[in-house]
DNA sequence: CTGAAAGCGCTTACAG
DNA sequence: CTGAAAGCGCTTACAG
């Protein structure tokens, strides 16, 4: 007599919660979402009937209707720095227990690579992006502009209007390094990088800031490879930097791998650390603290960037205002043995 | 006169690219998803027209079509285990080459935080997943099971009918680990465990069984801590156990950050290694060729797995049979200088 | 504060 | 090999 029902997957709906409730759907989804202007009543019904049936809302269903998905992008270099594999569980955490799922895009410090991603990622219409640093393409930058997603940098702070981020200054954390070189008598401090992202580059400048002015600036005193971090770089540059003359006294390497590899390479060859050359790294990586001698270095707040980060991103996305548009979360110079 | 278009939003849709290919929305979509029987002419025609347009598919409204999204579940430990940092790249080199989103659930070694994050996967009908290992809850079984998602596992292999797997032998792989150990002479060969997941277990079975197959075996040579893995963990590990008498002459520690840490404790200690003791390790994580001395550990093929496990999701996704329900990639012992 | 109707953009049976 | 109709499970304006 009546149609039969098609397709049918015996799942419970919205419409069934609204029926055990006894409201429209409408006022049982205003209900769930939590929307102001529902009868407190009424809410608990819902509520109830929620339990008793056991619903799960279909994520597909609701970014289909209103537009956007409950996932937000994350775009950073890669996971095979420590660094963002702090980040990224720290986000993980507080975003998932806000029903929000990360998709994280890994964009290899390639500028080209991550507007592929987040074209990717903006077609499944994310609620809320995340995306390391500012350097981007101009692709990059019109996609996050027409795109209308809430976005928030991380890493590195701006005070640009209508920008969010959550970060630390990469450039006066590199001075502070440096004026504790400069504090334990150093004077030919070389500064040794690899991969050469923006924030390696602000590290740089930090550290010139610093040379500059007590006039002990010299660009044979830079040195640079292009090649991503690892310890065996840091060991191979530890022995380039070493045949030049006249010696350096202290290096203060981008980033902790390439500091350890450079201690590993200093016990292999007998340099004497910190005797014939102190050795400093920066964002304090796992290991930093149990190499031999320990290792001097910055400690970075990822997590609490990571934490921070998600909570600004939350507000956005529930279109709040953050206190803030630029929180800095400082760092902190760690002096252990090895400078 | 007509009635105004109610919520519209601009977007280009399958509709669109219909009309102006002058086909249905069916046929097109049919082109679209490459399905068979769809005369040549009409996919080219189809094709055109995507082109000409600019569209993209919307994933939320395929996924609520067809009751399966395009991204599948990832379940792995943590990313602090450099190990699973590489799994996941491969993975997602693979899966997003296909058009699939890898979402990345971290269990912390947790079964009931797994079968948590399980449950919120699927409710995001996933098209497919990918689980480290066998050890689950029974939730997780049961999940699995009546979910129907395209399942494989890694790091693990089994011949269980209807499971998929690509992984290796972790028992054989420290059994042969052990033989080398055995080989150079060795005799009291500690095994030092952190962590404890099944992983761990079945590499302490294989060293137990190598130990036993000569003689040898010996609980007080079995020694464990909860604790998750660190080098800082190893640097203390390594002190209980050259404490204990009669001394142990090598010690094989489950995994390298570990070992890399005895490494560097031995070193602030003036233990010689391999002299006073010798140090395997499991896994070769990065740092630990550069180590001194260098570390001998087994190669695990974690970048491999991610691939054949992701090809193999692949084939299940699209209804398709792998040519083996279980893929063994092996391992290879790397014997460098500490053992 | 609450609801009836329409629509989000696709795909799934059912026909032919 | 191709298509007209219905439906996936929600939310958005529009009314009242």
């Amino acid at each position: 007599m009546n149609l039969p029902r098609r397709r049918s997957t015996g799942r419970i709906t919205l419409s069934d919660v609204a029926a055990a409730a006894g409201v429209s759907p409408i006022t049982a989804s205003r209900a769930l979402r939590g929307e102001r202007g529902v009868a407190q009543e009424l809410r608990e019904r819902v509520q109830a009937a929620v339990q008793r049936l056991g619903y799960v809302p279909d994520p597909a269903a609701r970014a289909l209707a209103s537009q956007h998905g409950s996932h937000v992008g994350v775009l950073i270099p890669m996971l095979s720095n420590a660094l963002f594999v702090d980040l990224i569980e720290a986000l993980q955490r507080v975003l998932r227990a806000a029903g929000y799922q990360p998709l994280i895009g890994l964009t290899h410090y390639d500028k080209s690579e991550e507007e592929h991603l987040l074209r990717e990622q903006l077609m499944h219409r994310p609620a809320g992006l995340v995306v390391t640093g500012f350097d981007h393409s101009a692709g990059t930058r019109a996609l996050m502009a027409q795109g209308a997603v809430p976005c928030v940098h991380v890493m590195e702070t701006s005070d640009q209007p209508g920008v969010w981020s959550v970060g630390f200054s990469q450039r006066e954390a590199a001075a502070a390094l440096t004026r504790h070189l400069l504090a334990r008598g150093h004077r030919r401090i070389a500064f040794v990088a690899a991969q050469l992202d923006p924030r390696t580059l602000q590290r740089l400048d930090g550290w010139r800031d610093e040379m500059q002015r007590h006039g002990l600036a010299d660009p044979r005193l830079e040195w640079s490879n292009p090649a991503p971090s690892s310890l065996a770089l840091g060991a191979q540059m530890l022995a380039q930097v070493m045949a030049q003359q006249p010696r350096v006294d202290a290096i203060f390497f981008c980033n902790d791998d390439l500091a350890q590899g450079a201690l590993l390479a200093a016990l292999r060859t007998g340099i004497r650390v910190p005797q014939d050359v102190a050795i400093a790294g920066f964002n304090d990586l796992p290991g930093s603290d149990q190499m031999v001698p320990a290792l001097t270095t910055v400690r970075t707040p990822r997590e609490r960037i990571g934490e921070a980060a998600a909570q600004m991103l939350l507000t956005l996305m529930r279109h709040g205002t953050p206190a803030q548009a630029a929180v800095d979360l400082g760092f902190e110079v760690v002096v252990r043995e090895s400078a």
